[in-house]
Parts: structure tokens; C-alpha cells; sequence
DNA sequence: CTGAAAGCGCTTACAG
DNA sequence: CTGAAAGCGCTTACAG
């Protein structure tokens, strides 16, 4: 008996076929063999260019969707490695949401593993291949971490490194451009009036801080305004060093206007030290955070903040680290890419009363 | 190659095959056909004890795991679809982990609807049915919605309701118990010695909120307690409402020892505007909260709380729906559980210096 | 209760 | 550049 019809889905709603389309409909409406359709959907080389239109039309108005299921039981299920050391549960379960779904989306597996330190780097990414990792994605703060890099490297695993600020041209990298999102930050609030801006700095380890910072720095100084030491203070993106970072900074005798903190966690920390010396935030002081982690929408006033946006990271550098398996299978170098995604300027309450 | 015998694999570990064992090795080490080991891994009825037990320890000695994508490509993908409203972007997050981690096992794909309100709940579990949606996943606040369950019931769609405080009989319901949960909160806060606990409850209309605050009543009423009317506060759930229950609570002359906040937004809050009174916490004031969502480690001190396994919720919510949509395509009468999960009392620094 | 055969939708050799 | 055949690992009829 055959299946009952699955109702049909526009293209981009659902990914598996809804309509029960398959490669030897897509085949015969084209004219040619299965085995065609194949190479076209599978981007091989070896298709004249018009052969490759004729299939893609008819892809085109059967609505064709390839069945993952399907291929993945044929060509066996690739494995996405993910190795992750101590990055905010925030960032962690964004990343994964966007990552599992391209995942299932490409019918790959994705496998974690976690990463003490620095120390244990090696035996981590060995215990990864233990469990067949055919590719690695490497998220913050491992993604800065030169040895592992190299490592990875030296043994040929196809390796995507994820929001990293100084992309090493060892590997493929998925990031944001942090030196422009800080830029854009420090923009903004000179527009909406702010002369005497305090920044508080991320942890100097991490290469994003630094970028924010000197974007921070130079934008100023573009705006011929000279940014004095004492507006500038030391954290180290926990939500405690943004508290000390913000006492000190709100105790001196004259206070900034506003206050740009290079991540969200020190900027719910600054309002919560301007809220205990009764301001008002954001008519007394202004703040500003960089990440637009859930703490951004949890705290009041809610954070005006630099979306990252870390789901559709995760989704691409599974794409990158699934190409370039493939690549390493079919015998090619793989061609390492660097992927810039958009940030986005999201204004809220913390900076004015109009968001 | 013949791998080392090893126990079935716990959840977390990898799932598919690393062995390359399939059910034909299976068979022919049981001595059966591989129609019989297909039954056995699908507990279909209609095998004998005996010969259960001999596939059953040919699986075992070879390390056999089911290949889901081929299972997958010859039966079709069974679609799980997530009917969510606005739960916290924590909440979803942490679920959507469990669930899509789930899903890759079992085989089946997750699809997201998105449903503003209450009004808009028919259509919305509507274009979840045009999606193909075989059964149906539904977090809070919605999972409360009489209304959207007895549809989902009248339309026979298997349903999951999660994390809803007073599960309905109409549809299974994976969930921990708010009640002992809050319970085991107020009998910790009593064991460090406070006698004098104020408590913010959440949103009158979540079902969590009131048992939560009737545990917290019920606990001190047994050992003896009063709580006087001023150590009530009404709260949203919110952060904001957070800040302004815990400002009404400790302006009173008479500060309490202890504030229980029924979430960990409104006890971030609490600890905020402690903070803001000069109040060191916990050696002035001891705070705890519920959920253990980001925030609880985020601040600082890092919070007290109970932890909600969301993840695993997550992961049982989609075990529990396959297993009725299979029931239902079987044609058996779906089987409602009540799966009630382990909740966990996490001490941190907000209550006790020796966390 | 058990099994031999066919087929899910795709890809991998192998030809031409 | 293109295609006919075989097979991935599993399950669905259909027999016995």
C-alpha cells in the first residue's frame, strides 16, 4: 500500500521532502539518468553546463528536495566533531541549535567533546577521532589556541574555527567582524549625544577583546576625542569583574554618560552597580553590552548590544567543515574559507527611553 | 574487524555505528534471518522468547547498534514538530539541545512553530499539521492551554505537554516536581539556620508558580513557621518585577534572613538590589532561585537553585511522542505517561560562603 | 512464530 | 560527459 501523500510545504519551510518527489522524478522530467541528477545535486564537475540547467529546472518545478535519509544510508553518516572547552552555556546551546540543525540537515552527526584546558587539547581532539570525527568545529576560547590548530592540521582533520577575532590561516573560521560591531557601538552612542564614553575591556586573552577595544580607541579618536585612563577599566567578561570594573569606574567624581562594556555579562553587572547608586539608566547613564547573550533581554533596563548572531554561525561552519570532508575525500586540498556573518545593532532601553 | 563486547551505549555516548556491525552479522551470529532481528530491535510482538534472547545477546556480544539513516531511508522520517510561544530564549535553547539531540537518534526531524498567543493556537498547530508534523511538542506557558490540548486530543495528535506543573489527562507530560522541588528549597534555606524567609512568587498564571509557593508555605507551616504577609511578594517572573518585589521586601524595618524567588531572573534581581543596599550576600542575605537557567551562573554570587534537567526533558519529550506515534500507526490506543523527572538541589554562593 | 524477496532513494564503481 | 547495474542497511508485504 503506498504511503499516505504527505501534504506539500513550500521550499523553505521544510527541508525533507514533503512531496514525495524523488532523483528518478527529477530524472525523467530532465530526460536523463538518474545517475546525472545525482552529479548535479552533488556539484560534481564532470556535468556539461547544459545538462546541468536542464536538471536544474526540473529540481526547480517539481520542488525536488534530496532525501537525507536516504543518501546518508548509502555514502555512510559524516561526523561533525565539536570541541568545546568552557564557553558560556549561552553561547554553547545557541551554537548547538544552529549546528544540530544543519547538521540533520546535511544528515551528519554531531559529537562533543569536551576540553579541560589548554593542557589536555591532545588527548581531547584523539578521543574525537576515537568516536570518528571526520571534521572539527573549535568554538572560543580553543579557537585561539595556536597547538591545537596546528595539530589539527598536521593530521589533516578539516577544522572550523568559530567566532574567533584573529582568523589563523591554518584553518576555516566562522566569526563576526569585532572590530566593526565595536565600531558601530561607539557610532551609535556618539549619535545619539555621548562625548565621555568609559569602556570596560573583555579578558586579554581572548583576541575579540582586544579588537573591541582598539575599534573602541580609534572610533573615539576619529571623533577627535581623547579617551583618558581613568575611563577605562580592566574586566574580564564575567559578570563580577564587570561589577568591580563599573564601581570603579561610577566612583569617580565626575562620571561618564555612558558606559560601553565589550561583553553583556559586564553590562547587566555595570546597570545592576548604577541601579545601587540610585541612577537611572538610561537617563543618568547609558549602557552598552556585546553579544546579545540571553542576560541582554533577561535584565532591566533590557541591553542595547551587538547581536552575534551564533545560531547561523553554527549552521555555517557546519557547512565549511562538511565541505571540506568532502573535499579531503575526493582527493582535493581543502579550500579553507573565512566567513564573515552580519552582526546587527540591536538598540534597547539600556541606552534609550525610545527603544 | 570484531570490536571489544561492550554494554549498550548510555545516551550520551555515540549512537551510530562506529562498529560497522549490521543486522546481518546479527542474524547470522544469532543464527535467524535478518527479518528477526528486525523485529526484536522494533519489539514487535511475534518472536519467541527464546529466539529474542539469542538475537538479543548477538547484538549485545557484537556491540550492534541500529543504523538510523537506513532505517530512516526505508520507512521515512517521522516529524516531531514544537508548537513554543515566548518561553525564555534559556528554556528553548536548553530543550531544543535535548530534543534535536534526541531526534538524530531516533531518526526523526524537528520542526518549529512559533504561536503568538493564545488566540492564535489553532492556526498554528494547523501549519504544524501542513508541515507534517506526526506528533507534537508543547513548553510552557502553552502546554497549560486546556483549550490547545483538547484540540490537539479531538484531532488525534499524539502530544507531549512539557514542563507544565498540573499535567492534563488529555496528553503525556514530561515535567519535575515544582512542588518538592520548592520544597527541598525551603527545607535547605531552614537547615542553614534561617527562620525568617521571604519568598517572590511568579506569574499567577503559570501552574509552576502557584505550587511553588504553596511548597514554600506548606514546608514552613510544618516546621512550625509563620509567614507573615509582608514576606509575600508578587512577582512576574521577570527580572524586572524581581527588582521591584525584592525593593519592596527588604525596605521593610525588619529585614528577612533569606529571600526564595520562585525563578532565577527575579532572584538575580533580588540579589541586584541587595547589592544596590550595601546588603553582602549571602553573609546579610541569602537568595535563592529556580530553573538554574544561565543567569544562576552568571551573576555574582552564583545562585542557588534547582536545577531542572531541561535537556533531558527535552530528550524524553521526544522519546515519549515517537513511542505514541508509533502506538497510533500501529493502531494501538496511544498509551498517556506522566514522566516525572529528577530535579537537583544546587548549592552555590548566593546562600552559603562554602559553596 | 519465522523467512525469502523486493524495495526505500540515493551513490559508488564500472563502462562507454 | 553520461548511463546501467549493484548495493547501502534496513523494513514492508507476502508466504509458510
Amino acid at each position: 500500500m503506498p504511503r499516505a501523500p504527505k501534504p506539500a510545504a513550500s521550499p523553505d519551510e521544510v527541508v525533507r521532502p514533503a512531496t514525495g518527489v524523488t532523483l528518478y522524478d527529477v530524472a525523467e522530467r530532465a530526460k536523463v539518468s538518474g545517475m546525472t541528477v545525482s552529479r548535479v545535486i552533488n556539484d560534481n564537475a564532470h556535468v556539461s553546463e547544459k545538462t546541468r540547467e536542464k536538471v536544474m529546472r526540473a529540481i526547480e518545478e517539481l520542488g525536488y528536495k534530496v532525501n537525507v535519509a536516504a543518501r546518508a544510508a548509502r555514502v555512510g553518516t559524516l561526523r561533525v566533531g565539536l570541541l568545546y572547552s568552557n564557553p558560556s552555556a549561552a553561547f554553547l546551546s545557541a551554537f548547538l541549535v544552529g549546528a544540530m540543525g544543519q547538521c540533520s540537515r546535511s544528515g551528519a552527526e554531531l559529537i562533543l567533546e569536551h576540553c579541560e584546558d589548554l593542557k589536555t587539547q591532545r588527548k581531547a581532539i584523539e578521543r574525537l577521532i576515537a568516536k570518528g570525527a571526520d571534521g572539527v568545529l573549535i568554538p572560543p576560547p580553543l579557537c585561539d589556541s595556536r597547538s591545537a590548530l596546528k595539530h589539527l592540521k598536521e593530521i589533516g582533520m578539516p577544522t572550523v574555527a568559530v567566532a574567533t577575532a584573529k582568523p589563523s590561516p591554518q584553518a576555516s573560521a566562522v566569526r563576526i567582524d569585532d572590530y566593526d560591531g565595536a565600531r558601530s557601538m561607539t557610532k551609535y552612542l556618539l549619535s545619539i549625544g555621548h562625548r565621555d564614553i568609559a569602556f570596560i575591556k573583555g579578558d586579554p586573552e581572548h583576541t575579540p577583546a582586544q579588537l573591541r577595544y582598539q575599534a573602541f580607541i580609534d572610533t573615539m579618536h576619529e571623533e577627535g576625542l581623547q579617551v583618558p585612563a581613568e575611563r577605562i577599566a580592566q574586566g574580564m567578561f564575567t559578570y563580577r569583574s564587570g561589577l568591580l570594573a563599573a564601581r570603579e569606574l561610577l566612583s569617580q567624581k565626575v562620571r561618564p554618560t555612558a558606559i560601553f562594556a565589550s561583553n553583556d555579562d559586564m553590562a547587566a553587572a555595570a546597570i545592576a552597580v548604577a541601579h545601587g547608586m540610585h541612577l537611572q539608566v538610561p537617563e543618568d547613564l547609558a549602557i552598552a553590552g556585546f553579544d546579545d547573550t540571553p542576560v541582554a533581554v533577561t535584565v532591566w533596563p533590557e541591553l542595547t548590544t551587538i547581536h552575534q548572531p551564533i545560531g547561523d554561525m553554527g549552521r555555517a561552519a557546519v557547512e565549511l567543515v562538511v565541505e571540506q570532508v568532502k573535499e579531503k575525500r575526493s582527493g582535493h586540498a581543502p579550500t579553507l574559507k573565512h566567513h564573515l556573518m552580519p552582526y546587527t545593532l540591536e538598540v534597547r532601553e539600556s541606552t534609550t527611553l525610545d527603544a
